[in-house]
DNA sequence: GCACACATGTAAGTTGTTACATGATTAC
DNA sequence: GTAATCATGTAACAACTTACATGTGTGC
């Protein structure tokens, strides 16, 4: 049950309609728990039946918007506190790697730069967000946190997928069958 | 449905009983793409009346051995060749460090101290197995390229989690609301 | 006037998790 | 004999995806 957590505790930082909530995962959190409207919005509707969230107000555009209770605040934190993060994640792109070797070398590096020119762009976009100025509060400095997460991860993909290449372009690889 | 493409490039490697694809799944490409018998075994039904694979033999314990066919084969291929990676991953550890300033400094640290060393639990493990003597064929080394991703992925999460917990720790962060 | 972004919702189908259920072989 | 591992299966439920569906405000 990440995605209600990850909704409150995009609340915690500030009241939100859905829309704005979707663009938020779509930005930001949605690189570590993405999620779509058609799973935002039923999700805010249980949150508020819950208690955890209330409607603070509707503006143009029948948008409402939301913002945590006092429930929905310790909530939060008793699932950060005490259950253990979920370590199993499913990586598509990891996956294939595995499966390297059923390819024709030409092929295998097409599909390993393909992997590196997507990581690389992912990178760009990551460094364009850090670049931005922020703030100089707990919150603020908790996304600087997050965000060299990302760089750093994204950093590492790219030198191992240029490493990887190389070892599929080697003439070693190629002797092999 | 990379499950699927997980089975059938796992009986291209050789062929399995559904309980050894379980232990691959297990020790290797669960990081990747986890998966329990109860989806294994359905799955693997399913590839036999769609004839990407067949029952080549059955031992004892009611096991049954499942081989790749020349379709299954053809399938795989064409998976990784023209369909693209699916990018969406989902992190939960990942995921609550966006929630980090929701917690009391100390409370944070120590969920990072735990992340760290769950990765650093996952890290030996990996460095193990890169110990252990392999072939010098295709897929042995598509293997050693697997690993090394995850080796370099885990190091990387460690030094980042490790910068993270300084931060936390700082005056600094302490001196903010 | 028209395109685009804003804004919310439902429904059908797929995938994945947890729990239930059973039985055989091996090692001690 | 008994515990652990090997081995396979089903069922109920939860989560997620894709498609369907609709309407509002803003900028050109």
């Amino acid at each position: 049950m990440s995605l209600r957590h990850a909704l409150l505790g995009s609340l915690a930082d500030e009241p939100r309609n859905g829309y704005a909530l979707l663009k938020h995962f779509e930005q930001s959190l949605g690189y570590a728990w993405p999620a779509s409207h058609s799973q935002i919005y039923p999700e805010l509707a249980r949150l508020v039946d819950e208690g955890l969230i209330e409607q603070t107000g509707a503006g143009a555009r029948n948008s409402k918007t939301y913002a945590l209770t006092d429930a929905g605040l310790d909530e939060i934190r008793r699932w950060l506190e005490s259950t253990t993060p979920e370590r199993r994640v499913r990586n598509d792109a990891t996956l294939r790697t595995f499966f390297l070797w059923l390819l024709e070398p030409e092929e295998a590096v097409q599909q390993l730069e393909r992997e590196r020119d997507y990581s690389a762009a992912t990178l760009a976009e990551f460094r364009r967000i850090s670049d931005e100025p922020t703030g100089a509060n707990r919150k603020a400095l908790t996304y600087r946190i997050a965000l060299e997460g990302g760089i750093r991860a994204t950093e590492s993909r790219i030198e191992w997928l240029d490493w990887a290449i190389e070892q599929v372009r080697s003439p070693k690889w190629r002797s092999l069958e």
